[in-house]
DNA sequence: GACACATTTCTATATTTATGGAAATATAGA
DNA sequence: TCTATATTTCCATAAATATAGAAATGTGTC
């Protein structure tokens, strides 16, 4: 992971509309979701949609997929995780016992 | 966890100088560090680390505290580790081995 | 080829955010 | 109270970002 990577990364989900699609694909699984049922779940219009896909799919949160004429977009897990591992890096100053949830402690041991 | 206060997190650490700051304070442990050590590592003018370290308060993802004249800055890890938690609730429709990390499997659990 | 459907690009406008010097405020010690 | 140090607020400017309608593009079916 790399600094301007992770900024982009954040920057990306760190909008209402974009945070609710991506946590939305995070739930929807490897299949993922159609453009047009992601634009009806949220109530978002479909050029509003497309340029936040857009977004998320350049900082490589999420992955896109054509089937037909559908355009499924899918969370790219292995992203999402080095970001995560990315903001707990090292932390805590080695202390075990300074953040008690599994998410910090593992990050600990890397 | 609320999907405003998500957001604003998030974007306070979607910056290039924030997240520094953040990533720095996480490392740091509970004690923190004084805003003149941070200024210094990283090399930001006092008013734009005053106004990021204000941003990042706000958003509630670090805690400030007065000592003589220094004032120490240290993460907030139960912030962070809500915040985390939020990104990946529910995650990969409860396929176990969609994702293999332990910060996603373990969000599958609750 | 004509048509319907799915998605993206174009465009203009509105809004939010970042920067850092200078001045102001706060704290402590002599 | 004078002085040094630590941090914040003020301010103007510059830059980046979000929005959604309309038009364009791509894809499949008859």
């Amino acid at each position: 992971m790399n600094h301007t990577l992770a900024v982009t990364q954040l920057s990306s989900i760190a909008n209402e509309a974009r945070l609710a699609i991506f946590r939305l694909l995070v739930q929807a699984g490897v299949n993922g979701l159609a453009a047009g049922s992601i634009s009806e779940k949220l109530s978002i219009p479909n050029s509003t949609l497309s340029f936040h896909l857009k977004e998320l799919s350049h900082a490589g949160l999420i992955n896109a997929q054509q089937q037909s004429r559908y355009i499924y977009y899918s969370a790219n897990y292995e992203t999402m995780n080095s970001l995560l591992a990315y903001l707990t890096e090292n932390c805590c100053a080695g202390e075990q016992d300074c953040c008690t949830t599994t998410i910090c402690n593992t990050q600990n041991e890397e």
